[in-house]
DNA sequence: GCAAATTTGTTCGTATGTATT
DNA sequence: CAATACATACGAACAAATTTG
């Protein structure tokens, strides 16, 4: 008996959903049946539908039963600059045309711009010190009226002179932000670096994005810092966290010379 | 009574470890203690941590009681090539000077090598008929002797000549096998397409990485596909899956003028 | 709109197994 | 070997959400 029951449930019933026996999205038999059919008691039964759960095979509903899920087709992003209008997937009318490009709708929420103080991750990026003020810019992106992305972007406040007060302002800047600081304070942003990582969604990641609310979707986070030309090599003027579900996003980066065509999600 | 006791547990439990009064791993009561002191019964109290542990915030061992988990430091890999080598982070040499540029060491096992028959996600990427024939070289990479990465890399049986029969003999190629073709067989990577995915372990990445059981920690894989000069525009002529547990691996893409210094963890 | 039936969610008690010290 | 601590398993009862009649 080195394997216990609720594992020897859980297998048995994960063979019939990647088998195909068992649909995406189609109905598992009640606790009550898997109870009689496996011999178990409920609460046997009901470690071995955790157990599923947890790896995201099946997912439970209240007064409903329990299902096998549906495999998401991904949603792809470019990451690097597209050599045409030198624009990446990410962030402003990049990401809306990427997504347009792929046949559907992009919108955006109008951003809510907040003067606060940079917390470490801020500052790290912005090279100032933490408590320092700073503007952000959240906007909320969605793809067919579905959350697709959250994104704030941080400037230093000593950027906002008299002369560039709308980064103050919640609306959308006609033209975008980059070309706003570029007119009006000659900012001009000649690299970005991003990174990329995983990690649990926090509240109200879940609730945004209708994550389950145990953590077994990780969110991933895009932070870019872009620099712009200074004293000493290039220095950070602003920083963009970008989150997005990982269970439904790939991101896609391009070197040298690839193909034109448009990157479709992959496995692997 | 709106929220149910374990959850009132666990959420009492997480402020005790976020606030730092249990540190990182530090051990928790015992589920015996947490059963007096929330005056709930032990099945409950063990809902409770079963909940936190599914969010990665403690960790039981059986015999020895819960803890609090450690945080990990973050390893950061480029994969935008480096502007002096042109190498990018994630394989063979380049990932090799990045881990010691960062005072870690690097190791590899000798590639294991293999003829097989393309599975979808080769054939897509390679664009040759599923089923067709592919030489792959697998590498385990690993930092200070820890499992770091999975590597496989898949090239057309049809590449394979009399000139190169190199590819075939399971040793790792001096100078690489970017070199090694070139030299050989005049195929030179003019670019290649990076895609980052999310998605949960398998049982060998399980093993391998040495990842909770449960689907707690993601892997992140990189698919990075090399093109050569073709005919009719460029022409896909390898495929390399680097797997990545995701709870200890951070990405970096550069662009434009950054600072040279070596791109630090972040938060975000 | 309401009541009944169905289904999962929560909580308790208890017993036994397994890993570690 | 004994004590400790977590893991598995069973049974029971009631609560909450949803669908159905």
């Amino acid at each position: 008996m080195s394997e216990p029951m609720y594992r020897l449930i859980a297998r048995d019933l994960r063979e019939q959903i990647e088998s195909g026996a068992v649909g995406p999205g189609a109905q598992l038999p009640t606790e009550l049946e898997l109870r009689d059919r496996y011999r178990a008691s409920r609460n046997t039964v009901r470690d071995a539908v955790k157990w599923l759960m947890t790896r995201g095979l099946v997912e439970t509903r209240p007064g409903q039963g329990t299902f096998a899920v549906q495999r998401i087709q991904p949603f792809v992003t470019t990451l690097s600059p597209n050599p045409e209008t030198g624009l990446s997937g990410v962030e402003g009318a990049g990401a809306f045309a990427e997504v347009r490009e792929r046949g559907r709708t992009p919108s955006a929420s109008g951003p809510r711009v907040e003067v606060q103080l940079a917390d470490g991750a801020i500052a790290a990026r912005l090279r100032i010190p933490e408590g320092a003020q700073v503007v952000t810019r959240h906007v909320e992106m969605y793809i067919d009226r579905v959350p697709w992305s959250l994104q704030t972007t941080a400037y230093p406040m000593t950027l906002v002179s008299p002369d560039a007060l709308d980064l103050l302002t919640a609306q959308e800047i006609p033209g975008g932000v980059a070309a706003y600081l570029k007119l009006k304070l000659c900012i001009e942003e000649i690299g970005h670096r991003d990174r990329i990582l995983v990690r649990l969604p926090n509240e109200s990641e879940i609730r945004f994005f209708r994550l389950p609310d145990d953590g077994r979707v990780s969110v991933a986070t895009v932070v870019r810092t872009g620099y712009r030309d200074g004293d000493h090599g290039p220095e950070p003027y602003r920083v963009t966290f970008t989150v997005f579900p990982a269970d439904r996003n790939q991101f896609v980066i391009n070197s040298g010379r690839v193909p034109k065509d448009l990157a479709a999600p992959a496995r692997g």
